[in-house]
DNA sequence: TATTGACTTAGAGTAGCTCTAATGTGCTAT
DNA sequence: ATAGCACATTAGAGCTACTCTAAGTCAATA
């Protein structure tokens, strides 16, 4: 009997960063699991189904597809029983976050060596009108 | 007249880790200027347009759309004297990719903590049977 | 000669948004 | 009261960047 407080999508598109397209979007896939809408049908979002958009915002942002979160979702609503499961999956996320992490980096390198690259020919190009 | 290599689409999808549907696609949108081809019609990558195509993997990484590296693409061919605006748009890809490094780190660490929730409460699963 | 394995094209399919149109609700200001 | 505004709803179209399929060409090898 706790005071509960919900949020509009509005709110959970201010709070989360994704766009109110998206968050209708992932709501219409199921993602969220008991949505409860108000007397005019508006999504009802409270702190539990805030919390997870933002699970789920981490785990697209590690490359896992919205099918592979729906079945991620779909353990955690199954309870504790498939926490051995959901550690595995996690374990392989992390794999693919650390290449992630690899290749970031690597960009980073190659955005850097090109601007050295272009600074040392817009100073030549300088150089030669400077006297 | 030196000798010059070239690659089948084959060869450029071992080198760059590219698929070749998307080699293809990238040279349907005119990514790799003067791409020419045998007299099969087959498309023949110097070493130049391999250099081209992993630069193109490394911008997509970073998250600048086909359109944008056209465009950057186009100014690469039109000489030297469009250096100073690459030089800016590569600053400015310097920052997506440092944000983007952000993002993923902060990605890890919600791996890490998940994973280390499951640890736990599969640790306190086991006690329970432990005696 | 037939199979294999590379290549070609046009075009369909897919994921994940992203946006539009048409419509509804509730508050506030005139 | 009603007009305007900011929010909400849906179905469905549009977009990007692949990804795949079908139908066919070509060269070498068994």
């Amino acid at each position: 009997m706790s005071e509960e407080k919900f949020y509009s999508v509005k709110d959970v598109s201010d709070k989360t960063g994704l766009s109110e397209h998206t968050i209708r979007y992932y709501t219409n896939l199921g993602l969220i699991p008991n949505l409860s809408r108000d007397n005019n049908h508006y999504r009802m979002f409270d702190q539990e189904a805030l919390d997870i958009l933002l699970a789920i915002k981490c785990l697209r942002g590690t490359g896992m597809s919205l099918k592979d979160i729906k079945k991620y979702m779909d353990l955690v609503q199954m309870g504790d029983s498939t926490i051995p499961t959901r550690y595995n999956i996690m374990l392989k996320q992390k794999e693919a976050v650390k290449t992630k992490l690899k290749e970031v980096n690597k960009q980073l390198d190659f955005v850097n060596y090109k601007l050295s690259l272009y600074k040392e020919k817009m100073n030549v190009g300088g150089k030669k009108d400077e006297k």
